[in-house]
DNA sequence: CCGTACGATGTACAGTGTACAACGTACGGA
DNA sequence: TCCGTACGTTGTACACTGTACATCGTACGG
C-alpha cells in the first residue's frame, strides 16, 4: 500500500483530526479510543518501521480483532494522517524571539531533524496533501516566526520555509532509507560494500571514470562509508543558510 | 512492496547491471532479453506509475507468464536497479567545459529535473544503496565536472553534488507525490480543497494561528493552489546556487 | 422491558512477490 | 543419428495485505 496522507474522504478525515467526534448514546462501551489506536500505531512504527504497521499487527498489539480498528478509524489512510498530525503536535516549540535569524532557522531545522530521528517513518510518508490538523497548523504557525522581520513578503516567506523543511526531510529520508537498507538486507554497509567490491573491481575501469573513482574513494575514505548522513546534513544546512542569507540581505553593496 | 534499489544479492545484481551474462549453450532459445524486460518495465512505470509495475502486469505486457520473468531477472528488487541504471544511462550529457560554474550546476540540476519529469517514478525510488551500474557511474563522472576547478577538495566536491542532487530529487518527489495524490484520489487539488474548506472554516480559528492564516492565504492566492512545484523548484534552485557561491568564493573581503 | 444503535468479530476476496515442481525444447557428445 | 541434459516456460500454491459484509451481542432510551 502506498503510504500517503489525506487519501480518505476530506471532511471525515478533518473531523477526526480535530477530534470532532461525539460519544455514542446507545450500545456497548467502546473498548478503545482514537488516541489509543494512534499512539499504538506510532509506537509500532517507531519500533519496527512503517511497514510493520499493518491493521492486523496493530490490532494484535491492542488486543482486539483486526476489523475492530475500523470502528475508530475509517481506514489506514486516515490512520496515517492522524499519526503524522499527532507527532507534529507533540514537537517542542521553543520561543525564537530575540535570536538572530540564522539561529532561528537552525532551530527550526534542528527540531524537524529531531522529529525524524525519533520517528524515522515520518520522513518517508508522502505529504502531497498535508493533513490539515491542529498539529500541522501549530507547527506551521510556529515555524513561520523564524522568518519574521526579515523583510520577506508572504509568498517568499512560505517558499523559504518550504525550502528549509524540504531540505531537512530529504536528508532524513536519505538517512532513513540508508538505515532501512541495512536492516532489511541483513548486511551492514561494510558487508554490502565488501561483497560488491571484488566484482566491481573487475568490471569498473577507473580510467574510464577517473574523477568518479578519485572523488568516490576520497569521500568513502573520509566518512568510512559510501554515505554519511550527519555530514550530508551539516554540509547541506550551511549551504541552505548561506542561500537564504542572499535573500535576506539582497543589497550588500550600496552606493554611499 | 517497498521500492528500493540494491536489495538483492550484490554480486548477482552487479553482473546483471554490467550485462555480464553469457548466452546459454543448450536448451530452448530465450524468448525475451533482459533489456526488453527492463524497457517494458520503464514504459509501464512511465505510463501508469511504479505501482503498476507488478510482475503479473509486466508479464502480461510482454505476452508471457508471470514466472517467466524470473528467467531474466532474479526478482523485483533487481528489476528496479536495472530500471534506474538504464534511465541514468540514457540521460544526455552535454559538455559543460567553458561555462561559468553557476551555469554548469544549473545544467546538472536541469538534466536531473528533466529525468524526473520523463520518469516521475524514478524520484520515488529509495536509493539508500545506489545501483552501482554503468549508468550511475557515467552520471556521477559527468556531474562531478560541474564542480571542477572551483578549489573544492574531493570531499566537499562530493558533498556539493550530493546537496544539489538531493534538492532536485526532493523537489521532484514532492511534485510526483502531489500529482499522484490528485490521480489516485480522483479529486483535483481544487476539488479537494473545496471539499475540505467548509469544514475547516468551522474548526480553524484564524485568531489562534494568525501568521499561518495570512501566509497560507497569500501563498495559495499567488499560486492558485496549496503547492506549486515549479515555483518551489525555481525558488529553491536560486537558494542552492547562492548557498554554493559562499563555498566557492569563501573570502570576499581580503585585507589588501 | 423491549427496540435499536452500535461495538466486536469471522469470513471472504482480490491483489502482491515468488518458491517449487512439472514439462518441453534443442543442442553437445557419443 | 540419437539420447542425456541444460535450461526456458508455466500452473499451482502460500503467506501476506486492506477491507467489505454479515452476524452477534450489549446496553441504553423510551
Amino acid at each position: 500500500m502506498t503510504e500517503r496522507t489525506s487519501a480518505g474522504d476530506p471532511e471525515r478525515t478533518l473531523r477526526l483530526l480535530w477530534r470532532d467526534t461525539r460519544a455514542p448514546a446507545r450500545g456497548p462501551r467502546p473498548g478503545l479510543t482514537v488516541d489509543g489506536v494512534v499512539a499504538a500505531a506510532i509506537e509500532l512504527a517507531d519500533a519496527e518501521g512503517l511497514a510493520a504497521v499493518t491493521m492486523r499487527r496493530l490490532a494484535r498489539s491492542l488486543g482486539v480483532a483486526p476489523m475492530s480498528l475500523y470502528t475508530y478509524v475509517p481506514g489506514k489512510a486516515e490512520l496515517l494522517d492522524l499519526m503524522l498530525d499527532t507527532v507534529y503536535a507533540r514537537m517542542p516549540r521553543a520561543d525564537l524571539t530575540g535570536l538572530p535569524w540564522r539561529d532561528r532557522v537552525t532551530a527550526v531545522a534542528t527540531a524537524n531533524r529531531e522529529l525524524f530521528r525519533r520517528h524515522p517513518w515520518a520522513a518517508t510518508v508522502s505529504t502531497g496533501r498535508p493533513p490539515l490538523g491542529p498539529g500541522q497548523m501549530a507547527k506551521y504557525e510556529h515555524e513561520l516566526t523564524a522568518f519574521a522581520g526579515l523583510g520577506l513578503d508572504d509568498v517568499d516567506l512560505d517558499a523559504a520555509l518550504t525550502f528549509v523543511l524540504g531540505f531537512v526531510q530529504a536528508a532524513a529520508r536519505a538517512e532513513a532509507e540508508f538505515a532501512a537498507a541495512g536492516r532489511d538486507s541483513g548486511l551492514t554497509d561494510e558487508q554490502w560494500w565488501e561483497s560488491a567490491q571484488p566484482y566491481l573491481a573487475r568490471v569498473f575501469d577507473p580510467a574510464a571514470y577517473p574523477t568518479a573513482a578519485r572523488v568516490g574513494a576520497a569521500a568513502g575514505a573520509a566518512h568510512g562509508a559510501a554515505y554519511h548522513p550527519d555530514h550530508a546534513y551539516e554540509f547541506g544546512l550551511r549551504r541552505v543558510l548561506d542561500g537564504l542569507a542572499a535573500l535576506v540581505s539582497p543589497a550588500p553593496r550600496r552606493v554611499p
